[in-house]
DNA sequence: GGCTTATATTACTCACGGGTAAGAAAAAGT
DNA sequence: ACTTTTTCTTACCCGTGAGTAATATAAGCC
């Protein structure tokens, strides 16, 4: 009676196709949250409505997730997951400071532009449990603590020129995390372009006159694991 | 009865003070608004708790304000003040396009340093009625657009370097706006030291070799050092 | 004093939305 | 086919916090 369009990528087809795996379920109720969460913000946005977007009724919502928070909490998880992607593969790349530098400019614009990438800094930690929050930190901190490593190994290599690392992360950080913000996608920029552009400009600064410019060559990031994470929480029986 | 400190910044005294301009008080209610909202975020903090920190009941601050969004919105419009006020003075003054947009930098950093400041880029427009959201999005873009217009200026002039103003533009406010996230009063570093670190920092890729670099004499925006906030006692300790 | 206005309080309403209980309807197991 | 388990729905609870009504108290004014 419904007559959804083919396009619908929920995978409640609203009569009768209800098989999918649980995992599958799980991750469309993240893409639909993430999505909801960032158009409306995360108090405005009802579990209701987020269930209405899938077919289904808010209950069914928790037998996949134990509340709004957890949804929350997992839509920044699976955002986290992409960046510890990249830095773990730029880590064990091998270029000095300056091209770390880069690869990591390049590919956390690239996230910032996808939904779950822009969850990370458009969220609210404080929104989350105490614990979530904490993880939340702890990782923010640690992806600071990269831009900063990578700074400071340029200069020790004479890639990047003398600076304060911490200073030099905060301002380059601050012009990335500000692309969740306003970038939108279908608009004039594509992410590919900002992220080109930010690459360069964001560490043409920092460069030695000595230190070459190559083209930054795409690190081998291009991972694009599962996106859901196991399965855990059930109701206890 | 009560024994307030005598550093409490309430013009309500608790016992029988309670004769200070209006306009006063109105003020008062915006400073501890604007440090809640900031502090738990706009939907946690609740009028009873601004009322609290102010030793009256909530249905007083109906004397002054027609509702929460429009506490809000008017401590939105304070920060905004600031920033109109900076940005006639730059326009007024005699520099060339670098010039500019160092001054603007500076006294942008300066005022992201500030409570009201930050609450241009910390509140959310979506929590606004549909009218004042308007005039938020209108003083955004105006604001975008002096940052591209000094750039213009600058390249013209030619103390800038031919680029796209448009993505300069983008690359200096994220920085810039970003700093109203983490910055924290009390921490190691002083608004003066950002400020001066970023202008020099967000403009130096920008600057022509051939325009000098004078170390950049605090602008003349120094005059109107933060109104609001002259009134407010040091850090509570 | 007594009258008016401004300001504050106490005590309430009420919409909203997260979360739960009980049970129906599929799916899976046998 | 029958039982069991998982998934989903209908119908509810209930805490919360913005906003209001009625009223009290203080201030301003003659």
């Amino acid at each position: 009676m419904d007559g959804r369009p083919a396009n619908d990528p929920s995978p409640w087809m609203t009569f009768e196709n209800r098989r999918r795996a649980r995992d599958e379920k799980r991750e469309a109720v993240l893409r639909t949250a993430v999505q909801l969460f960032l158009e409306q913000g995360y108090h405005r946005a009802t579990l209701n409505e987020v269930a209405e977007r899938l077919n289904i009724t808010k209950p069914a919502l928790y037998n996949y997730f134990r509340s709004k928070e957890d949804i929350l909490f997992e839509c920044w998880a699976l955002g986290q997951e992409q960046v510890d992607g990249f830095i773990a593969a730029i880590d064990g790349s091998q270029q000095n400071g300056l091209g770390k530098l880069r690869a990591l400019v390049h590919s956390y614009a690239e996230t910032m532009a996808t939904d779950f990438g822009a969850s990370l800094v458009r969220f609210d930690p404080r929104d989350l449990s105490p614990s979530n929050a904490k993880t939340v930190r702890a990782a923010k901190r640690g992806i600071d603590q990269t831009f900063r490593r990578y700074i400071a190994e340029g200069i020790a290599d004479g890639s990047i020129k003398p600076c304060d690392p911490k200073m030099a992360a905060f301002a380059i950080a601050g012009s990335l995390n500000w692309i969740g913000h306003w970038y939108q996608r279908g608009g004039p920029l594509t992410a590919d372009a900002i992220a080109d552009d930010f690459a360069e400009r964001l560490t043409e600064g920092l460069a030695t006159a000595r230190s070459n410019k190559p083209r930054p060559n795409k690190p081998a990031t291009k991972t694009k694991k599962s996106v859901v994470r196991a399965t855990t929480h059930r109701k206890t029986k």
